[in-house]
DNA sequence: TTGTTATTGTGAAAAATAGAACAATATGAT
DNA sequence: ATCATATTGTTCTATTTTTCACAATAACAA
């Protein structure tokens, strides 16, 4: 079920959602409290539910723990995801000291570097040798990557990652990379975000 | 001249590929030369330009150089942009250590954080005691902040922010957050990230 | 029961976005 | 000069995404 990236991130919105409404006591929920809580249309809440057949009650609204069982499997969250780390500079040790990837089920389970001196063995998050990445990645069957590698070297790295089985990349260099068919990149370009709210807030000021 | 956010998006990389082009010692490039360096269609990079009155010249292409301005007077580019941190944790503090935005003409003026153990007036980027923020904003005239504190501190601090006269919030609080008409929030959600890239690996492999 | 109501599920309409096509035209060749 | 060519700018067309609208129906009340 191939379907558009808005809708996928939509479904883990949903998901979360989910979750603060189920905290908060609710065993039920209605298209239109979904809605709200993302902020978006009831309508487009049961579209993108009927694309992936999931269907409540008319009248009842729908279960929160059926939905949330549906919506944690379309989204892979049905097994703990092992993702790697290559480049444990700033960025990359800001996500390996980080706890709140575990309540989403994602592990980071190692990271990689060129530089010895940030290679240790013993922390929570390994730190390895890049040298040691290919075989990691095949033993431990990682398919997920996130790069945090100097703008220089990030193709380098991620050629060499998807060479050893890598299927999925977050990148967080500022510049576009090439990866072989069968292997996908999402982008976290923060100074574009960046550049983004500046322009919307410049238009907002200037039209107001 | 409102359009949407996927658009200024682009401009933002066609300024960068510019930027590198221009590093390469070209002088003119064609729609289709932008086009492949971003990924997209030649005929959208010229209507994108068309819709902001960007024209270039029959065959001759368009001047890299007068583009450029272009392009950075649209995106706000033409000054300074003053940044603030709100939480110098993990997230906070690699990003007022990041020189990259600086070359993008985006400058981390100040950080604020609520522990006492983290306030530092002489860093590079000082970091000061939350409650000097508001006088901050106030007399700096900022108006975009990085929002870096712990999801259940977010809606609290950014309130505190927008009354203080803040218009746009990167925030990397993986919950939605509530505004006042007026202000913007651009997320980024890391959790969502990759949770949809694993979406979208599962596929592939599914449908291989 | 029967009727009333609330809410889903979906097909059709509308809006937004992207792409193709091509006339207009500047450039360079002959 | 004239012609051929390359490339823009824009209109028209196609696709994608969102919203609307309403029949179907489950729940509840009388
Ligand atoms: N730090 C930020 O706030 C920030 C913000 C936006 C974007 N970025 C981007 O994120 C990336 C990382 O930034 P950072 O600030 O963490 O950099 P950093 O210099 O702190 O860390 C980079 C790390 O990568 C290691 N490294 C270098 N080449 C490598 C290779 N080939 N394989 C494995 N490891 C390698 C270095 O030894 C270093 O430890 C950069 O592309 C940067 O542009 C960072
Ligand atoms: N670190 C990561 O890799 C990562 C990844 C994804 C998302 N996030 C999100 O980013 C945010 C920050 O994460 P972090 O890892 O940097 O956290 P952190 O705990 O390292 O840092 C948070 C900082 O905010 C300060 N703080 C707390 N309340 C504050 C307030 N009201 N005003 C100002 N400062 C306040 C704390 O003193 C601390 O210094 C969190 O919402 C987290 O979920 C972090």
């Amino acid at each position: 079920m191939i379907t558009n990236k808005n809708c996928i991130i939509r479904l883990s919105r949903y998901k979360n959602a989910l979750y603060r409404l189920q905290d908060l006591g609710f065993v039920k929920v209605f298209s239109d409290n979904l809605a709200d809580a993302v902020g978006g249309t009831a309508s487009q809440v049961r579209k993108d539910f009927s694309i992936f057949g999931i269907s409540g009650n008319k009248k009842g609204g729908y279960q929160i723990d059926s939905l949330l069982e549906k919506l944690n499997s379309i989204l892979g969250k049905d097994q703990l995801q092992k993702v790697i780390v290559i480049g444990a500079g700033h960025i990359g040790s800001a996500l390996m000291r980080y706890r709140g990837f575990e309540k989403e089920g994602i592990k980071i389970v190692a990271g990689f570097d060129i530089d010895p001196a940030k290679i240790n063995r013993s922390n929570p998050v390994p730190v390895y040798p890049l040298e040691e990445a290919r075989a990691f990645i095949k033993t431990n069957q990682i398919r997920i990557a996130i790069l945090a590698v100097p703008d220089i070297a990030a193709q380098q790295a991620v050629d060499l990652i998807c060479a050893a089985g890598i299927k999925g990349v977050l990148n967080f260099a500022p510049l576009g990379l090439k990866t072989p068919e069968g292997s996908i990149v999402n982008n976290v370009n923060l100074e574009i975000e960046l550049e983004n709210l500046i322009y919307f807030v410049n238009v907002a000021e200037k039209t107001r």
